[in-house]
DNA sequence: TCGCGTCTGTCAACGCGCCGACAATCTCTT
DNA sequence: AAGAGATTGTCGGCGCGTTGACAGACGCGA
């Protein structure tokens, strides 16, 4: 499915840049710009992308496949933040947030990425600073996002929690299908488990308890939500 | 303490944005113009400050007094962001986020804040683009924040997440005194348990066991930090 | 087609934080 | 100086999610 990055042109790597929400609305000259500083790289499932520089000072946007944002803690826990597709651009924040925060980012399926060196890339938003109005948009949709999980972990309970998350994986990574809206995605307990704070056997007695309410069907790495509007209503606490 | 502020002048606005981060490095005549659509308002101890209208689009920088950001659930619990002190500018990300959120914000003691309509506010960005670049950097800093939050109540002990807390405040509201960093807020338990997410029990609990081990002092509404660098090796996970 | 690694279903024991309650203490107002 | 309201200290019982363990199901590669 993804085609390999090296014989990517400067062509191909503008058309990947257009469909990224941040970077769609700019001037054609601009995004040859950016192109022109991208650099294509392939990951295969499971790598981790900046494992030799955690410090690595590059954003990046993904051209195909799936990548995990995550964290893990010295007692070996690990904390899911999400799961990214196409489009999506990432680890802006470590560009620019003081003091530096760092997660780690995996190669959840195979994966192609167009790797933004941040100099070059500040200084493409400096010629024309009308262009920061869109990063600025963009971290404050993104801090939109984290303070909702926030709120969802100190004022919901497991049950919202689990709902509201199912909601967003539909959102992002959903396929319409035959009994409802498919998780284009193969989706383990346990990983659900990493997003959510807690462990797979908790996971499972709650995916199976809406199984039972016919909100959603599970099968093996697979899940598909029957009934959308009831796990948002669930996940709003009126359920 | 606060100088009531219907008697303010224009120059006595330009001086308490000089002191907001964000705006301290603009230019004189940018900072003129904020000025001029800027609203100064007093708020005793305790009130909403958008209670009339949740979906009032202004931001705000607390020229004196503590403003408290929360949110509430339906089944009443309640969830503080933070407490914020003079020169932070809150409220930004309601004007920019889609989709929106709201949280509530309180003065939580005696404030003056000055008003910025966001129409005016992104008028005078706009004229000056550049200074779009220093919103995006805060609103990261911001993100950042969130996101270390965030970490913290799915990787950590309660432990952990009570002394980040206690040496955040410290940062934010701490002034130096005979034993230590002495918090200058009043600060009853269940306001802390209402920062992390537990009872006012569970912190009654957590603060007792830090101040027999010598960390902190707790003199009713008031906690005194004796050794923020052993607070800060528990929550790195170390303690 | 076999086999191994991953994923799922389920159980009992355990522990942590919550709930509800009550008395003691402190602060502020009158 | 006194009373009202807010804050703290503390207890026992309870519920929910964790821990650790094991058997069974699934799916990919040899």
């Amino acid at each position: 499915m993804a085609a390999k990055p090296h014989s990517w042109s400067q062509a191909d790597r503008i058309a990947v840049l257009r469909r990224c929400p941040l970077f769609a609305p700019w001037p054609e000259a601009r995004l040859a710009d950016l192109a022109a500083i991208a650099r294509a790289e392939y990951y295969p499932r499971g790598t981790e992308i900046y494992a030799h520089d955690p410090e690595k000072r590059e954003a990046f946007v993904i051209a195909s496949g799936e990548i995990e944002i995550s964290r893990g803690s010295a007692a070996g826990k690990k904390f899911v933040l999400g799961i990214n597709g196409p489009s999506e651009i990432l680890a802006i924040v470590r560009l620019l947030a003081a003091p530096p925060i760092h997660y780690d980012y995996r190669a959840y399926e195979d994966s192609v990425l167009l790797h933004l060196p941040t100099d070059a890339l500040t200084m493409i938003l400096n010629a024309d600073p009308i262009l920061w109005r869109d990063v600025a948009l963009l971290m404050c949709a993104r801090h939109g996002d984290s303070l909702r999980l926030l709120d969802a972990q100190n004022l919901g309970s497991l049950d919202q929690r689990m709902a509201a998350t199912l909601a967003d994986l539909a959102r992002i990574h959903g396929i319409s299908g035959a009994n409802g809206i498919e998780l284009g995605l193969r989706l383990p307990q346990e990983q659900l488990g990493a997003m959510l704070g807690v462990t797979r056997q908790s996971v499972n007695k709650l995916l199976r308890g809406f199984e039972a309410e016919g909100l959603i069907i599970v099968d093996y790495n697979r899940i598909t939500i029957c009934d959308p509007a009831a796990l948002d209503a669930i996940a709003a606490g009126l359920g």
